[in-house]
DNA sequence: CGCCAATCATTGGTGCACCAACGATTGGTG
DNA sequence: CACCAATCGTTGGTGCACCAATGATTGGCG
């Protein structure tokens, strides 16, 4: 059996090519988010908080799409980096409530320069960049959609 | 400001799509995998294997874009799940020859049935899964081009 | 021929990610 | 009003993933 024909080589994988662009890209960020203290994954709840705070663990978790036990930590990381403040929700004590300290805050205004610098590196056409968004959509859709039907 | 011209708008970020993409399909691929025994990374591994074997920790780690301290614990669960032998070559003692045992390339019949699984699955259309592929494998040559020029 | 830098795999440390189990809190229902 | 099921966050366990340091082996160069 030809590599051209077998449905099994590695190199026609698309979760093979999904796990190592997602893997690769992490990179290119690292050295961008690890000056001002942050991993992808945290940088991503910031993103979430900066566009709106407080947010619970469980609304973060289903707006990430991440367990709340990984978030549990991760949240506590943040609060020692002294990004994000933790407290009860007053109404429900069940609740945390999640917001953004001053330093958290303000981190924002170095965050808008990452996108663009990721860009520039990247040195990719815009347009295929959102149309490869727009197919990620699409399979996340899909794979929800599967996942709940089960 | 706006979410719709917000450049730190999380669902306009590839890298958060990527991310997520990545980890919704490794969920689909988790209930196909677990009566193998296998994890997803494990399924990586064992595809490069199918491909060639034996092979070093070196090779696999280039090939899988993988850290060699990832992929050392990785192999020795592979190894005591039966599926691989694990040992020195003797051309070079520094080099690991990865082998296939008798079970891990009889594992190969089963693992054939995975990938049209997952596209029934996904049920999506099987030209834009190719050319997501190729948009993805361009980000890849691109960050990693970018990670080298460093 | 003996040393030395390069190569290879492993190890330890930190941080994600998922799952299952748990304890506290809450709101509805008998 | 008292229970009871649902919700929420946390915890512990396993397995990835990266990085830096380590130790063994090798091949080249003086």
């Amino acid at each position: 059996m030809t590599v051209a024909s077998d449905p099994l080589a590695l190199d026609r994988q698309v979760c093979f090519a999904l796990v190592v662009a997602s893997r690769t890209v992490n990179a290119i960020y690292r050295p961008l988010l690890e000056p001002m203290g942050l991993t992808h994954p945290q940088y991503l709840v910031m993103l979430a908080l900066w566009e709106r705070a407080p947010r619970s663990v469980r609304e973060l978790s289903d707006v990430l799409q991440l367990d709340p036990g990984t978030l549990s930590p991760l949240l506590k990381r943040l609060e020692s980096a002294g990004y994000v403040r933790r407290e009860r929700d007053h109404r429900d004590e069940r609740m945390l409530a999640v917001t953004l300290t001053e330093a958290g805050a303000v981190l924002r205004a170095r965050a808008e320069r990452i996108p663009p610098a990721i860009v520039a590196t990247l040195g990719m056409d815009l347009a295929e960049l959102e149309q490869l968004h727009a197919s990620l959509t699409r399979v996340i859709d899909a794979a929800r959609t599967a996942q709940s039907d089960t």
